[in-house]
DNA sequence: CTTGACCTTGGATTAAACTCTAAGGTTTAT
DNA sequence: ATAAACCTTAGAGTTTAATCCAAGGTCAAG
């Protein structure tokens, strides 16, 4: 049995965090002591583990609440369910990609055509292609039409 | 002169949008009618038009009032300034762009060794590498084995 | 018995960039 | 003259993942 500081420092992480976890259904101690401190076993270790280890390929803790809700019922859920979370967030992970990729590819052109001297910023590339939208510095985003259900009437 | 809802609709962006750019120090509309409406003429247009520019290539709220404040001192700054802004931008971009293809190789890994059926989850290969670390599928991000001999960029 | 470390709770704060609401004033067209 | 459309304001809500705080309870050592 551990006491969320022992927890929290066995995983490195804040006892704020633990109760943060509790607060939001991911992870609950077994059980609290007389005095009500928390007490956690081993297998609330576990389960902490797999939701830091889901973090780390990138899922949030929204995420990881539904990947937590088929690992304890394992045998009566599909592997499709599994996969298609995966590739949910593979998705996501790739269009945020996209997105920071075209930044990096604009910053760098931005990057090369400026001298970066100590002379006045007077003729800056930079600031002429943000003042006049060079195509060939700034690329253009493509307008994706994203069907978003956000009906409120 | 435009009107606030006229400048919004011309640049496909919210009124509000507009108030918020306002509230925060990013553009005020150069004049304001006898009952109090905006009223933003051809400056404030460009000046828009170079706030959404520099959004465009990754650039923060708070970055472009920086980018904003040499812009209209631009004889009395230097280029340094500017590459400097850029410059830190893109480190910035190309740190998250690291860990998101982490996030992107670890799912893709997951998501090839799962099976995707409707047979039960009880063996799935996903669950289990989440359950366990498996250092095939989870690569670590303290380990910097960026030894990903891929294409050159 | 007191000190200090640790624990409890609920609620506030952070960052980013909006988005929306409520309650009311203005303009324009019929 | 009235309704629709548009405008004003301050302020609250959204999302994510914590982190911090205050006020107070518990526990082991000296
Ligand atoms: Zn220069
Ligand atoms: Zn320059
Ligand atoms: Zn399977
Ligand atoms: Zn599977």
């Amino acid at each position: 049995m551990y006491r969320i500081g022992e927890l929290s420092a066995l995983y490195d992480i804040k006892a704020d965090t633990l109760r943060f976890y509790e607060k939001h259904g991911l992870l609950s101690p077994s059980s609290r002591s007389g005095s009500g401190y928390r007490l956690y076993n081993q297998d609330d270790s576990e389960r902490l583990k797999f939701i830091l280890r889901a973090k780390a390929v990138g899922f949030s803790l929204n995420d990881i609440a539904d990947l937590l809700s088929i690992e304890v019922d394992k045998s009566n859920r599909a592997c499709a369910e599994v996969k298609g979370l995966v590739d949910t967030k593979l998705e996501q992970v790739e269009a945020k990609l996209a997105e920071l990729q075209h930044f990096a590819t604009s910053l760098k052109s931005l990057s090369n055509t400026c001298c970066g001297g100590s002379d006045s910023a007077e003729h800056c590339s930079i600031l002429e292609a943000l003042e006049s939208s060079d195509q060939h510095i700034i690329a253009k985003k493509e307008h994706h039409h994203f069907s978003h259900s956000g009906h409120k009437d």
